[in-house]
DNA sequence: TTCGATTTGTGAAGTCAGTCACAATCCCGC
DNA sequence: GCGGGATTGTGACTGACTTCACAAATCGAA
């Protein structure tokens, strides 16, 4: 496994490049160029160069990349070669709606348990995962192999839920509460709409100068 | 309006100086120095000072930040200062879940308008809204005043919607579908699960060496 | 086999973001 | 009204990311 270590930047972009791919790959163009690519992507053409040389690609000159083989060499990298499981904790508007979505990213991914602590969602079914009480976590953990944990509760909890990922060995967190996560190991990746707006916000006020 | 243009990059932290602000002026805290500012968002303190310093703001030397001035120079910046209309196109499992989300920081951002095409989906109400069909979208944009869209149709059609919205002068989209827009003037964020989880992917791998 | 049209891979230059470090300033107690 | 401790504001530095630009490689046609 060749891990040369890949710009942060250019790992953010890779999963565009490979929904991109794919989608041309399904409209039946097995060489891509640069340059179609960049233009999915609304990026520069060297930059994508550059970014697939992170992977130790190699493109033909004249022709462009093939498109199954890039693809395959992008996945790699990713380590989307192997599955993950994935936990959600807080089961409420969001977390149900992400519970309920199944096709994340061509199946890589598996929801394997969903966690909360108000009795009335407790034994709840979304799909055929049951809700279960957040103190189930570690064992289920523990028993399942789950890498990632996902947390929808309420802002006020979130970082006491992170704890409890932490300590269960997840090292992967996605977090949709409106705050930061401070953890010890684990990387953290933070999704939050009202941020967002936020600053959609700046950039609609600037426009009128 | 002192309309200095702040660097996308501190644009993007200053929702979270935001929120931290918010928190910890609720917790009775008057004035706020840049250390203790930066250890709530995770940043090195003079980021924090050099961001701040774009809005013109003026801390005290030795003592730090007011917390409420501060506060409402962040808001003004980010033009948090009014009120902003917001549709939803796409009322499926993550739209529904947005659309049922009332307190978009502080209640700035107000949901106006949902649509869909589904037929099943038109009359349905969630909280005191209607969803509409899409063909009432350019009609209902003109009548109230709308700045920004949220998309979370399936991916497939997401771009035509954009188009959509686009022409309804709309200038702004927050888009959830797992492709990348092509606005003419739009700004567009992108959300997408499925990247972050990627993302995640990459650096649980490279764990393992 | 050679030529021209393409397209990659990548050094070099340019731009932007993050960090350091410290003078300038302020508050408070005396 | 002076001194000590605290904290800001910012110039200079460092590093990361982006873009440019072009030689090297390939293909297909004549
Ligand atoms: N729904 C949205 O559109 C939206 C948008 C932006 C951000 N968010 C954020 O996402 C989070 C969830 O939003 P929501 O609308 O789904 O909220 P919600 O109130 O519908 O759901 C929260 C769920 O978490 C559960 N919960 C509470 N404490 C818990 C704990 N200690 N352990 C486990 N579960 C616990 C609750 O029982 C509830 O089921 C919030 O932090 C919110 O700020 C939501
Ligand atoms: N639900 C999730 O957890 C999740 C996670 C990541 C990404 N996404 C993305 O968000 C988007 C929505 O996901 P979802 O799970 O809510 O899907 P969904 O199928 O539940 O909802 C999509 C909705 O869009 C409507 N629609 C279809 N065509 C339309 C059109 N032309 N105009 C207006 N409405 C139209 C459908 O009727 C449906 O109600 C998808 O692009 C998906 O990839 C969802």
């Amino acid at each position: 496994m060749k891990s040369v270590t890949i710009p942060p930047a250019s790992v953010a972009r890779l999963p565009l490049y490979l929904y991109a791919l794919e989608t041309l790959q399904s409209e039946g163009m097995g060489t891509i160029s640069s340059e179609i690519l960049a233009n999915r992507v609304n990026v520069n053409a060297a930059k994508v160069r550059k970014d697939l040389s992170f992977l130790g690609t190699h493109g033909v000159r004249g022709v462009g990349y093939d498109s199954a083989v890039l693809g395959q060499e992008i996945r790699e990298a990713l380590g989307l070669t192997r599955d993950f499981g994935v936990v959600i904790v807080g089961i409420g508007n969001l977390g149900a709606a992400l519970a309920s979505y199944d096709s994340f990213g061509a199946a890589r991914f598996h929801i394997v348990g969903l966690y909360d602590t108000n009795p009335e969602k407790i034994g709840t079914r979304i799909g055929d995962l049951e809700v279960r009480h957040l103190r189930h976590l570690a064992a289920d953990v523990a028993e399942h192999d789950v890498e990632i944990g996902i947390i929808t509760t309420p802002t006020a909890v979130a970082q006491e839920v992170a704890q409890q990922l932490e300590d269960c060995g997840i090292r992967s967190i996605l977090n949709f509460a409106q705050t930061v996560l401070h953890t010890e190991n684990a990387a953290v990746r933070r999704v939050d709409l009202s941020t967002e707006l936020q600053i959609l916000g700046y950039y609609l006020r600037s426009d009128r100068g």
